[in-house]
DNA sequence: GTGCGAATACTCGGATACCGCGTGTCCGAGTAAGTGAGG
DNA sequence: CCTCACTTACTCGGACACGCGGTATCCGAGTATTCGCAC
């Protein structure tokens, strides 16, 4: 049960991305040295992002990458979702039909398995939660406790 | 974000000895025949499960397991930690201090890390979700939509 | 018949290999910018 | 001076190794049972 890195990654990128703001994009290169990242292994978590719409990229000279939506419209559960994929963390593998189960009455299986419910129902409290915070949520809490970071995200980037 | 199989190999060996629910041990092998499970692997995370206060064990002839708290004082989310570990999924390896944010003046990093705190605001959604629901919760449900189970695991494990 | 002791069979528990997936890296395809010559 | 084609340098994108944690297994320590024997 643990989260890939590269969605610390992904998300912190999105952040700077965010701060930077205007329409220029940021190759690889600087977006991994503003945190100290494997920049070719960056690469491959943003292309990822950019398959699920989050991100655009630019090829060619004075490319990059820069976000494909608003702030507002890039959720955190978008994010998990681009870099770990869309399938659940409990699955369910059916034991309750293996063993005994094969002994027990067809009617037993007619509803979805108990076990699997009652995860699937945490999980979806998670998602929901991941659902409700938007990068710009995430965005507004640095400013508020961080508000020079801004800042040093567009002089990283070269912009002022 | 894959979350460990013995999971749901240890919520089902729970439930079908919250089924049993009297007094006498069930070995591990029986345990691991009423869901076609390698029963090696199995008693490994038994153990977890012994270790986290779960299970009881008895050693020797006529020995196994049985609970050691009732069905309704053991959350998923026990279950959960036991064999998956405390540690939160989203590990926050503080990259915001790196790169870029070494210039940074050190008023940016007196809260805690924007990204963190909005992922273990979900995280903790799902650990409240997981906390909510008890073993006993997840055998009512079963037994509602499959009232012939409880019966078959009782003579799987030669009750009656 | 009864009590005792040793042999026995069964169980948990931890130590030991195996393997798939996340982690990390590299090089090639493609594009925009820059440059120089020609009109 | 302006236009155009070529060269150049830079960027993304996918293909290629490595290492670690989950997966799976085995064998030894320990105990309740059971059997046999002596009383």
């Amino acid at each position: 049960m643990k989260m890939s890195q590269g969605v610390e990654w992904a998300v912190h990128t999105l952040l700077a991305l965010a701060w930077v703001d205007d329409g220029k994009p940021v190759p690889t290169a600087r977006l991994a040295a503003s945190h100290e990242l494997p920049p070719a292994y960056l690469n491959k978590q943003l292309q990822s992002l950019v398959k699920a719409g989050l991100l655009e990229s630019l090829p060619g000279a004075r490319g990059g990458f820069r976000l494909a939506r608003r702030a507002g419209d890039i959720t955190l559960m978008d994010v998990v979702t681009a870099i770990e994929g869309p399938a659940p963390a409990f699955q369910c593998t059916e034991i309750r039909r293996r063993g005994m189960g094969a002994s027990a009455p067809d009617s037993c299986f007619r509803t979805a398995c108990a076990v699997n419910a009652s995860m699937q129902r945490a999980e979806l409290a998670w998602r929901q939660a991941l659902a409700a915070q938007t990068l710009e949520d995430v965005r507004a809490e640095a400013d508020r406790h961080a508000p020079a970071m801004a800042g040093v995200a567009r002089q990283a980037y070269g912009r002022e």
